[in-house]
DNA sequence: GTCTATAACTGGATAGAC
DNA sequence: GTCTATCCAGTTATAGAC
């Protein structure tokens, strides 16, 4: 709109050389794709997607800047790249411990033994997996919580989170689905704080509490929604009655 | 670093006027310092800190960039602004809940009771509240799903979370201290979600849910958060008798 | 208290050499 | 595939007129 300046002005000056060293082409084998890739990945978890620089992953992954341009074509191009690789991992490590719940207990399924599957899966991931699973769940955690999230969380995970529905909708017969919608809604909400990691209850719980404790979580965030779940058939028995 | 280009170079040509209209000297009868706070509460709550610039905020309050550094200081100072503004307003909300929850039931409290007294004026102010409330606890949900939120929410928050903590520690006398912080902190991220209305539950529940409607999450809510802290009152009895 | 103008710098993105 | 050099729109923030 204001281009009212001169196009090509005959170049200033002569510019400082800028780094001299060696050219990282590959770092402990990894190439720079992957570094890009771990990097955006650490830094979106911290500060979220507009609080992060294109130059900033660059620097951080030994790269240059470019190289996101050529490999993502932009910067969202890297944010769906970094959100989309461990999701497959995830949802089929989630896939399995679901199936292999359901062939094992047989007919008398539960509501705890379904949960547990879903969510045990996340905490074997974070506690056992490479450290870039602990920055990837902080990264959905955040991405979930906020209005243009929505989008990518359906399109990623929703599938993964029917299967779940399906086996709750046979451990809790008398159950209408949409219950079992608002009642996931709320495992949802408690299990990505729970896994993000934030230390807001080792603060308000002046230190009883450490958030990074995940063998703590675990069977408290199960039990906790599990005893949610039965009480939503519970209500409904009641409703049901009058 | 890179200063080594001209200082003072001899301005290359004359400005457009920019916008010529009224001065917007007030608009409603609401001043600019209350308009660009609820123009950012809304910019923030959409697209966080980083994803919203001063400009914008300016714009969209229809007022002067400027004015934001004249009574903020800078943009954090906006920020804070912002979080601190409707907190008090929900604090002494809670707080006369919970005290008029304890009082009316004299002896037998009981953690349906606690949690529903601590939820419930949030739902009512984002129901019955001025608009900017929704956005409110949009923006609240976001910052608390950040790595850097804590020290915010702890600020704001915390001393308004043990009050609920003390109730409950008399509604169910036989948990430990660290039960309630783990489970409130369960809570909370089911509630921070609800409140968000954010709309994952009607895409997953392909509209058998709307996360809009707060009569249905109130009861949900509270139903399912106080079977929650129930069953880790049963762990606890099931772990004491070993 | 509000607006103009501008300083000083950073942002995402691209062209083209190697 | 990787790096250099650069573009330029847009960023926070300040000085000073009104």
């Amino acid at each position: 709109m204001t281009s009212s300046q001169p196009k090509s002005l005959p170049r200033p000056k002569k510019k400082k050389p800028k780094r001299r060293g060696r050219p990282h082409r590959s770092e402990g084998g990894v190439k720079a794709r992957g570094r890009l890739l771990d990097a955006a990945e650490r830094l979106f978890a911290d500060r979220g997607f507009y609080g992060v620089t294109t130059r900033q992953v660059a620097t951080m992954a030994g790269a240059d800047d470019a190289l996101i341009y050529y490999h993502f074509k932009n910067k969202w191009g890297l944010f769906n790249a970094v959100f989309e690789r461990r999701a497959r991992v995830l949802i089929t490590a989630r896939h399995d411990s679901l199936n292999a719940y359901v062939s094992s207990s047989g007919v008398k399924l539960s509501a705890h033994g379904a949960i547990a599957a879903f969510i045990n899966p996340m905490i074997e991931l974070s506690q056992n997996g490479d450290l870039g699973w602990k920055s990837y769940f902080a990264l959905v955690a955040q991405i979930d919580n906020t209005p243009w999230g929505g989008e990518i969380i359906h399109r990623v995970f929703d599938t993964s989170v029917h299967e779940l529905i399906e086996i709750l909708q046979r451990a809790l017969p008398g159950i209408p689905k949409r219950e079992l919608y608002w009642a996931y809604n709320f495992l949802a909400g408690s299990m990505m704080l729970a896994l993000s990691e934030t230390e807001r209850v080792d603060r308000l719980s002046d230190g009883l509490c450490r958030a990074k404790d995940l063998d703590e979580v675990r069977t408290r965030l199960v039990n906790y929604c599990a005893g949610g779940f039965l009480a939503m058939v519970t209500e409904e028995r009641l409703a049901g009655r009058a």
